[in-house]
DNA sequence: CAAATAGTGTCTTTTAGACAATATCCC
DNA sequence: GGGATATTGTCTAAAAGACACTATTTG
C-alpha cells in the first residue's frame, strides 16, 4: 500500500512542455480547447426529506436553469481540491464528505464546446446557516432529491446517478455516518436509512444488525430527550466487515 | 477505517495561483494545456491465472516500461469510444466488456505536463489469436494480474484499484459472465470465482447458489467431455436480485 | 392512566456452510 | 473395476424477518 505515485512517478526527464505532449499518445493537440469541470451532487438530510444542494446559473448557457455547483479545474489543481472548492466557492459548504462520482464527457454535453466534467458526490449533516449565496450564482438552495425539476445540462443525469450510488453504499457502508450529529440515537440511524432507501425497517432487527455492524459506543449518562422515552446515545467508532475501500483511491481525505 | 487518501494532497493553489474562479469556468482558458487521455486495464482468464492486458511504451517518457494500453481523447470522441479505441490501437483486443473505472488527475502524474487520465475497467474471454503488438508500442503481452512489475506514471496505482474493482463485483454482479464463452459448465463458473476471488467454494453449495443467483439455461443434449464424467452445459440468460446498473451510466454498450 | 416511543425476547423462515452419498464417465 | 469429477441430498449453523411484550417517559 505505497502508492504515493503521482509525484513519485515524476522522472527527472521532463522538459517542461515538449509540443509532443501528445505525439506520443496520438494527437493530444486537438484537446487543447477542452474544458475539463468538475460537479457536485450534494446531499443532506433535513426535516426527514433527502435534499439535493443546487444553484441558480447567473450566466449563460443555462442563465437562470438550476445546476450542479461546479468549477472549471485549475492547471495545477487536484480534482478532489477542486470539488471541493466548487461546493465552498458556490454555496459556502465547506465539510462535506467527498467521493469521485464519474465522468461525463459526451461530445455536445456543453453547447459552448467539449467539456468533460468529473462529477462528485458529496453529503455532509447539514447546518442551516452554511448555506450562502456564493460567486458566480444567482441562489443556492436545498431541492428534495427524490422530486428535481429540469437542470442544465446533464445535471439531471448526473444527479440521478449520484442518488443511485448514494442508496447502493447506504447499504454497505458507514457512509450515513456523515449525515449524522457526533451524538444520535438508533432512532436517528433507523430514519436515516428509512429515508435515504425509502423504506420501512422493524425497530427491534434494525437495532439487533446495527449494533453487529457498526461499532458504536454508548455514551454514559447521556439520553436524548426530544422523545417520549428518553433514547440511549451513541457515537459511531468503526464497521465490521465492510468491503473495504481501495487503496488510496475512492475516499477523498475529509477537509479541515 | 478511514483511508487516508495517501500522501495526500500538500498542493494547492501551487505557484501559478488559480485566477478567478468565475472566469475559469467561462472562459476554460486555464485548461488550455491539459491533456485528457484514457487508460485501460483489461483482465482476461488464462490457463486459471487472471491476467492483465499490458504494453511496453516505445517512447519517452517510460519508454521501455511497461503501461496500460491509453490514449489520449480526440476532440469529439465519447470517452467510451476513446477507450475502445486504445484498446483496438495498441492491442488489437477490440470485443472486450468496457467500464469507466476511475479519473486519475493528480497534478505530476505525468511528467510531460498536467494530464488526466479516464480510466477504464475490461475484461474478456481471451482468444490468444486477437493479441498483436499494435500502433506505438514495442509489445502486448498478458501479465499476471496479482504479480505486476513497476508500471509507467500511476498505472500501478490504476491496476491495483481495478484489480480490487473486479474482486467487488465479482461477487455481486453477473461480472464474471464475460469471461465465460457462450455455453460453459458451473465448474467452470466455479473455477472462475475461484480465480479471481482467491477462495475455494464447495462444489455443491456453489451451484445451488449459482442455480439460485442467475438465470442459467441448461443446454439439452450437449455434454462437456473434458472431464471425466462430463458435466451439463449452460446458457447464461440474466440475473435475480442484482443491484441493478444505474441508468444509462455504468456499463458501456457492447461494441460490435 | 393513556399515549408514545425505546428497548427486549422469541419464534419462524431463509440462507449459508459442511459434508455424506450416489452417478457417470475414462482408463 | 478403480479413479476422478459431476450431481444430489441431508444436516446444522447463522442470519433475516415478523411480531409480541415490557419499560419509561409526558401530559
Amino acid at each position: 500500500m505505497r502508492m504515493a505515485s503521482g509525484k513519485g512517478t515524476t522522472s527527472q526527464s521532463g522538459p517542461s512542455g515538449p509540443p509532443s505532449v501528445g505525439q506520443a499518445l496520438r494527437s493530444g493537440a486537438a484537446l487543447e480547447r477542452a474544458v475539463l469541470a468538475v460537479d457536485v451532487a450534494c446531499f443532506s438530510l433535513q426535516d426527514g426529506k433527502l435534499d439535493l444542494l443546487l444553484v441558480r446559473r447567473s450566466d449563460d448557457p443555462f442563465a437562470g436553469a438550476w445546476a450542479l455547483p461546479g468549477a472549471a479545474v485549475g492547471l495545477d489543481e487536484p480534482l478532489d481540491d477542486a470539488a471541493r472548492r466548487a461546493l465552498v466557492d458556490r454555496t459556502g459548504i465547506g465539510d462535506a464528505y467527498l467521493e469521485q462520482l464519474y465522468t461525463f464527457g459526451e461530445p455536445g454535453r456543453d453547447p459552448r464546446g467539449r467539456t468533460v466534467s468529473v462529477a462528485y458526490f458529496a453529503i455532509l449533516r447539514v447546518r442551516p446557516e452554511d448555506l450562502r449565496t456564493g460567486r458566480g450564482v444567482d441562489a443556492a438552495t436545498w431541492r428534495p432529491a427524490r422530486d428535481l425539476l429540469p437542470l442544465a445540462f446533464d445535471h439531471g443525469r448526473i444527479a440521478h446517478y449520484a442518488l443511485w450510488r448514494l442508496v447502493q453504499k447506504m447499504e454497505h457502508t458507514p457512509l450515513g455516518f456523515h449525515l449524522l450529529p457526533e451524538q444520535f440515537t438508533l432512532g436517528d440511524l433507523r430514519t436515516l436509512h428509512e429515508t435515504i432507501l425509502d423504506r420501512r425497517f422493524d425497530p427491534s432487527n434494525f437495532n439487533r444488525q446495527a449494533l453487529a455492524r457498526w461499532d458504536l459506543a454508548p455514551v454514559p449518562g447521556q439520553r436524548d430527550r426530544r422523545t417520549r422515552r428518553p433514547a440511549r446515545l451513541y457515537r459511531y467508532i468503526g464497521a465490521r466487515d465492510v468491503p473495504g475501500t481501495p487503496p488510496d483511491v475512492s475516499p477523498v481525505r475529509s477537509s479541515k
